[in-house]
DNA sequence: CATGAATGAGGATTCATTCAT
DNA sequence: GATGAATGAATCCTCATTCAT
């Protein structure tokens, strides 16, 4: 127990603590959502897990819920992270192996966390609104369309708006099916194959006279 | 009471009220799984939903896990048929209009079960092996093999293999994404002309020097 | 549906049929009873066992628990009817043969019924005065004093009431404990010689000596 | 609070609430078995009994038969110690004196114990060698044949063999009985005066020319 | 009388959350 | 702030018993 603290600085070491707590059991509640889903998780395990007592993670988190919430936005921030930086890395590749090495990422991070999305859709929250399934979209969105734009080869703007709803859509499918999927790790070349040829087929300007312009109302 | 009847039909009224009973705990299921999930959803719920009692729906299923097995096997099962159905109408239509039904077909239905899914997704069976995942994935692809050989504008057999994988998952991801998209209903047409296209796009064999063939062990 | 019947006659069949019926559900509830023990039986498993309807089985008992009183009721009766019967069969042996073929009889009985009387034991009726303990007690020292009255050599009334007493608790403890202990039905012959050691010891008659006359409150 | 405390006492406080709190919940359930038996008696009961809650019990026993194998050790434990201090009162009494007391001793623990007896015997364990029959029976030969080996009057070893087994079983049968038996209770002078001439005349050596050796295989 | 579908009270057990220390 | 014992509502499922057919 200090003597004397500088003004302004006693609250610091608590607002370190703190934070190293609640990485802690967030980081305890994240293995043990993967290991048995949402439901099936409980608080005391995640507490004990994290090596703190169940009060100790009630005073850092209201209930059950907000604990999930927050992992989903984490694991959000670091898809987001992971996949700008691929995309940094392959600036001088060709397409191919560009496209091919963002979504070899994409998936060795999925089969990495497994049933973690499991509990993700498990949980359904009480008040939609909380979960930030929107901003993730778009901005996931601003991601692939930057990687468009700095390839002069493929097409951008309202002529790529297709492919890359495709695109989002198609990765997230096989990420699931990856998932859910325990022979997945084993195939990981071969599905990243298909994967890559898909998004390349949607990226190619569709043959003038195969698909007239689509009248709709 | 009957002066004369066929052998073998005296025990169909029991059957019936079987049948009928069975199909009543189902529906009332589906909307609750629909509703909560499948944990959150209980079977004292499922019962009163039914307007049954507790001790009868356990006659008729003997635990929770069954009831949703059963839901899936049919849910599948449906599915299945819906397209083979679209399928069969498309038979005279133009490419793009083909597809567009057969995906439509699906989508509604999707939007229409809403969150049922979701508890499929959610529920890990104890015994890996009762589920028929396996044999619905079977079939489907052998749906769309089928619809591929019908016109001879398509690729077939090993040719369209990754279009086949990349089709099944850009759906299936399109119907999740729709089914867990409040917004989605409202977007059906837009939604339909992307994973069209995709689809599409897909089906055109990649131009040669676009992609060099792809050596890997 | 016969035309004319005698009168007074009517009811026979039925009476035969009814008769029938019960002791073919009393034998099914034995056998139920003796493998899962009374709490653990169920009425459908009996009806079951019995080939009818659980609605018959309640036309002829009115719960579960007449069940098992009736059979504790035919049980005692057998084991009475069993050993006045090695009484007489015994007649002429010398005195340690003669007891050791009827309390052999007594725990054949008692190996092969097993698990049966535990579910007497387990069975604590509402109305203590249903069971007929006391009955089957009266009965049974009257046998025993029977027997001690054809054996010249032995103890009679007054002077042979300790004896009785400790016979009769020292048999049922021995049964008991053989009915427990799976090991039992091996050292049948071992355990006898004890048990028929220990009532000879009984009936000889105290060594003046030893015993004072025993003067209480 | 005090200044100081010796090592590894700060805990105590905890450990003695915790080991208040399952006698506490011992002592309802040996009271709600003895009244109810084994299957019949609810863990709410229990509880409530215990002045606890539900949840409560299940902190500190994982389910219902953990509750009655912990008390049947006990008893056990109990018996074995009371008798053990009953014979070492009883060391300068006459022989008849000696017994009667020890009988008496246990006799008295076991009318006031009643039903108990019951639900230990309906109980059948999942795992048999959990139980602990076994010991309890090996420990109280010992304790006989100690008994018997401070007698220089009685016989020992292979030749009490079967005294002793008969004595054990004698015993607990009258227990047995005078629990079942609501009148027991006022005829224990009798009851002790009875099993103590059968336990006397057990101990007594038989007379050579009223049994011959007994042959058998 | 026979049937067996239907009933629903009741039981063991779990687990999110609180709160006194 | 940290602790973890205590809480008790809620869950899945069973089974004795009834009653319409």
């Amino acid at each position: 127990m200090p003597l004397q603290l500088a003004p302004g600085q006693r609250r610091k070491p608590k607002q370190l603590r703190s934070r190293l707590m609640v990485e802690t059991i967030l980081e305890a509640a994240r293995q043990i959502f993967a290991e048995h889903g949402f439901e099936a998780a409980t608080t005391n395990q995640i507490a004990e897990r994290a090596g703190i007592s169940i009060g100790s993670l009630y005073q850092y988190f209201p209930n059950k819920d907000s604990l999930i919430l927050e992992i989903q936005r984490m694991h959000h921030d670091e898809l987001l992270a992971l996949i700008r930086s691929a995309m940094d890395k392959s600036g001088k590749l060709p397409l191919r192996e560009a496209v091919r090495s963002i979504i070899g990422a994409n998936l060795d991070m999925h089969l990495s966390e497994a049933r973690l999305h499991g509990a993700f859709e498990e949980w359904i929250p009480a008040q939609t609104q909380l979960v930030d399934r929107e901003r993730f979209q778009q901005e996931m969105v601003g991601l692939i369309n930057g990687f468009l734009d700095s390839r002069p080869e493929l097409p951008k703007g309202q002529a790529a708006k297709s492919a890359v709803f495709v695109i989002m859509n198609l990765v997230k499918s096989v990420m699931h099916a990856a998932v859910s999927d325990a022979k997945a790790a084993e195939n990981r070349e071969q599905i990243l194959d298909h994967v890559v040829d898909g998004i390349l087929a949607c990226l190619q300007p569709l043959p003038e006279n195969a698909t007239p312009p689509r009248p709709h109302h």
